[in-house]
Order: structure tokens, then sequence, then C-alpha cells
DNA sequence: CCCTCCATGTAACTAGTTACATGATTAC
DNA sequence: GTAATCATGTAACTAGTTACATGGAGGG
């Protein structure tokens, strides 16, 4: 009965492949995935800290204060060339699917206990939500235009992504709330 | 420093809402969440059988030993009007949206460390699962076909979410496999 | 006799969230 | 002087997975 071994930590890798395109601080990995991948990655204060502590110790990246923040105790993490091979093995492997729950399905599936007005209620909800990420996905997009990408070659499959599965909620919305107008 | 009430239990919620449906046992829980909802809600039984007890100590459920399955132990749950009023509860409470995560998206932020032949396998070998997960929908669905689903009046709409969002992804994925090949 | 399915369950773990604590700096 | 932002971190918890254990029933 030893340890379960088959379990791989994705947060680790995708720390380490943020830092793999330069220097940050936890600081730093905090608003990259608020600010290009909060749709299908993103990473709490919790998990980023104790993470880059426990990747520091496994020497697969190294640290210093930034010196010309002041008084401000910014830590700047670099890869090592550990890390690097770490990270480039992981991501030859091949990407297992994993569920997608989702609540508003769950609860269609007791659609017998709902009442059409909050059945209405939860669609209109959720299309906002849909409609929200939409824009959100515009201005990622355009704030990336605006910057000459060589550090993300593949960005735009994986806008493209977004936006074509964001737009299929968006048109199944439409389609429901159609249907239960009539 | 009080407990964090403001977490709950969705699991539960899945559990209760199916055995509002009708009572089941545990293993017949786990036969609908794998043959009904595969894709955006699934249970494994280390979740099952202890959320079960729970729901029982807590009077929301109640069950007795199976009699016409013989010596096999089987225990069929029963929904309480307690269980059915908390169930309706949190049916009314408005969705909030979830993380997606998506491993592949993930690795295609570092794309800069993968070369064109492990991309390309990374895409086809996605392509392969959404083709399996349309063909096992279209399983889903004729198979409630073949029933009539006076209890499942919604079923549609979840099908066709399935179908919506499966299909965004697959024409995701011929358009990346087409450029990739240009 | 052996294999598959029926059926229930637990130990040990990893992952992730919520809520909070602390303090400096900058912008108004 | 006060609010927002920069910056790092932890305690306490809930959720979920992997892997295993146990045993009966039915088909070949």
């Amino acid at each position: 009965m030893g340890t379960l071994m088959s379990r791989i930590n994705k947060s680790q890798y995708a720390i380490l492949g943020w830092l793999s395109k330069g220097p940050m601080s936890g600081y730093d990995l905090k608003q990259q995935f608020a600010q290009v991948t909060p749709f299908h990655w993103s990473e709490s204060n919790a998990q980023i800290y104790p993470i880059l502590k426990k990747l520091e110790q496994d020497g697969l990246v190294s640290s210093r204060l930034d010196e010309s923040s002041g008084a401000r105790n910014r830590r700047i993490y670099i890869i090592t060339s550990e890390g690097l091979d770490k990270l480039e093995d992981w991501l030859k492997q091949p990407v297992e699917p994993a569920q997608q729950r989702e609540e508003l399905l769950l609860k269609l599936t007791m659609g017998e206990h709902l009442d059409d007005h909050s059945l209405k209620d939860h669609i209109e909800h959720y299309h906002t939500q849909i409609k929200q990420q939409l824009s959100t996905l515009k201005v990622i997009e355009s704030r990336n235009l605006q910057q000459n990408s060589d550090t993300h070659p593949y960005f735009g499959m994986i806008i493209d992504f977004a936006k074509m599965t964001l737009r299929a909620k968006d048109q199944w919305c439409q389609h429901v709330l159609s249907q239960l107008a009539s």
C-alpha cells in the first residue's frame, strides 16, 4: 500500500509553463492566469505560493528578491534547466479528457422539479455569463494583437477554441429560450 | 474563525436529484451517472456511498434492504419530503460559473516548447476523444428516444447542449489541423 | 472452475477553495 | 488621509481520486 504515484500535479506545470516564458513573481503569475487564460486555466494564491516554494525545493526554479521594487519584497522566480526539462517531458504526455461539470445541466436533469419561470431565469442568467465571457475574450484578443507575440505562437488557436465553444453555448441559450417562448 | 458556510456540496444534490425520480441503490446511481450524464456530471463510488449515509443521517433519504435481490445486500434509497424540499430550494438558486479546465489549452499556452509533430499528435488525440464522445452521445440519445420520457422533460436540451459544444470542439480540431497542414 | 457482472464500501491520499492576515506604495 | 493596488502568504476546510477489499450471482 505505497504512495499513489499516478496523479500528477498540473498546477505545478501551469506555473512552470508561465515561468518558461520569463522570470516572474507569484503576483505576476496570478495576473497572467487571470488576464490571459481565465476561462480554461487559473490558480489562486493559496495554490501559487506553496507550489513556488516546492518547485524551488525541487530545484525546478530558483528565486531572488527584486531589488528594483524597493521595500516591496517582490520575489522573482526563474525556471532552471531541470525545470525546463521536466516541463518539456510533461508537455509530450498525451492529454486525457477531464470531466467538465456543468451545474446548469445538472439542474436541468432534475427539470421536473423546476417551473418554467425558474428555468427561464436560469438559462437567461447563464446566457448573460456567456455573453460577458465573450466580451472578456474580445478584450484578451485585442490586448494580444497590440503586442507582437513571438512569445505566444499558439495564442490564436486558444482564442479560437474559446470563441467557438462560447458561441456554441450562446447559440444553445438562444435556441432553448426560443423553445421556451413557444 | 468559524466554519466555512458558503460552500455547498453539489454531489449531494446530484444524488438527491436522481433519487427524486424514484428509489434507487448506490449502484443504480453510479449507472445513471455513467450512462445518462457522463459528460457533464458523474460521481465515483467513493463519493456516492458516504454521501448516501450522510443524507440518511440528515433525514433527507431513507433506506431499506432490497429483499427481491436475495442475498445480494442491495440497499434501496428513497427521498423523503425533507429531502425533496431541500432539493427544490437548491434548484432555485442561481448557477454560478465554474472553471472549465482544459489541459490541452494549457499545453498550447506553452506551445513554444512543443514541436509541430507533438502538437499535431495532441490535437489529433483530442479530436479522437471528441469524436468518441459524439458517438456516445448518439447512443444516449437513441436509448432515451426508445423510452417515453415523462420522467425527463428537459432531456432534449441537455442532449442539444452536449451536441453543440462537442461539435464546436470538433470544428475547432478540424480548423487547427488544416492550419497546421499549411 | 473461472470470469464477468452485481453490489457495497474504505484508506490514503491529492487538489482546490474560502477566508483571512500583513504590510508597503501609489493615486486622488 | 483614505482607497486601491502591489505583494506575499497561511489556516482550515471541502472535494475528489486512486486503489483496493470483500463477497454473492450467473453464464459458459
